[in-house]
DNA sequence: CGACTATTTGAGGCGTATCAAGAAGTGTGG
DNA sequence: CCACACTTCTTGATACGCCTCAAATAGTCG
């Protein structure tokens, strides 16, 4: 049984039990794969979220997705992975290992055509980003953050954010300090409210206003 | 008969005579297919130069590929286009109707598997593109920008750009004065080096260091 | 409670954008 | 072929958005 999500970003394919699929589970911050590592498996976020990034020498980081419950990561071309992986909560994930994937989806179009359509969703989001890591101002980049979070996590406007400041200033390509004013900008006037007692707790009061902003 | 080539973007398949491709040219600045258009044929470069973008209602523009010569463009997993593609100079190329291309598709799981790879080849670039426009400063965008093209235009450090610094600059989140600075820059410190009478040709005198750059 | 990390906020600096002007290159009509 | 208009490219001066550095506050976990 294939499902497929609304979400344009959410898995296409679930994966199933006919791909021998295994279960892990990991802890904040701990690594699920190591960019150029042998890529031998794919996963399924069943419980918590993941980032996929790539470092330079130097440190600078580039976080390319969030991957939420549902969401399918780690599919390569190539041998190797070109994204670390890290849990960034506890997470529980789907493993399935890429070599039976890859025999049954020689067998079966409708499983290779699958796999096509969430490297086109995939291919999509990054395109979106593209335009918003190029051409968009700070405020543009965290109203933009704030409502794709807003979509995948609920859609009702309030939000239990995952990750640190730090790692959405490294999805947005902007730094802690400005992702933190610009927040607080927001919450100035009036567009969002920060929980009492967990700052990653955002309330959307305004999203037509959010949304006017991007 | 497919062709697969080790150019990272380029076409991992050839468009052929199964698919019923005609020919179609394009004069410079001529738009190929539009933003929000609908979706029903995938091109691939004869000869010429494309570039793909997406603008946002102010016009700002950000080109997410230039399509070179066998490269193929256009592909959707939606009804319609995301893009605008223009020919950058007189350009021609092979049509293809989707409907055909997905109707063999469901016949010929090499078809769909040949469909994968190009979109995965086509997210790989995207997110580097990623790091390089979140992350990297002007002079490593365009360091960056001139080793990719010396790579997939010959690869003999001799270029002949197609592209305006502006489309340059609009690929790069930067502004064209910043990319004919930092060219200008490149040249005093003799990493390169323009042509008399056209400032598009642009010999590399030391790669490597503009590699060291990146 | 104490050590540590995450977040916010302020002051100041830097890198790239903006604005402006001139040079170089291109295309058109005479 | 030149004259002219137009676009592209370069270069300089200045502005400003975001980064850097710093320090205080808030939150987390032993």
């Amino acid at each position: 049984m294939l499902s497929r999500s609304t979400n344009p970003i959410a898995p296409v394919i679930t994966i199933h039990a006919k791909f021998g699929a295994s279960e892990a589970t990991f802890l904040s911050g701990q690594e699920i794969h190591g960019q150029g590592e042998r890529a031998d498996a794919i996963y399924e976020v069943q419980r918590g979220a993941v980032r996929s990034y790539k470092t330079l020498s130097d440190g600078r980081r580039q976080i390319c997705a969030f991957h939420l419950q549902d969401d399918i990561f780690g599919w390569e071309n190539g041998l190797n992975y070109r994204f670390t992986a890290e849990a960034i909560v506890d997470t529980t994930v789907l493993v399935v290992r890429r070599q039976i994937l890859e025999y049954v989806a020689t067998k079966d179009v409708q499983v290779t055509h699958d796999l096509l359509s969430m490297a086109t969703n995939t291919l999509e989001h990054a395109e979106d980003q593209m335009m918003l890591l190029g051409r968009k101002n700070s405020g543009e980049k965290v109203a933009a953050f704030l409502l794709e979070m807003d979509r995948r996590l609920s859609g009702t406007g309030v939000l239990a954010l995952p990750m640190t400041r730090r790692d959405i200033a490294d999805y947005l390509g902007l730094t802690v300090e400005t992702v933190s004013r610009e927040l607080s900008q927001f919450r100035t006037s009036g567009m969002l409210m920060f929980s009492e007692n967990n700052q990653r707790r955002i309330v959307l009061i305004d999203r037509q206003r959010l949304r006017r902003l991007t």
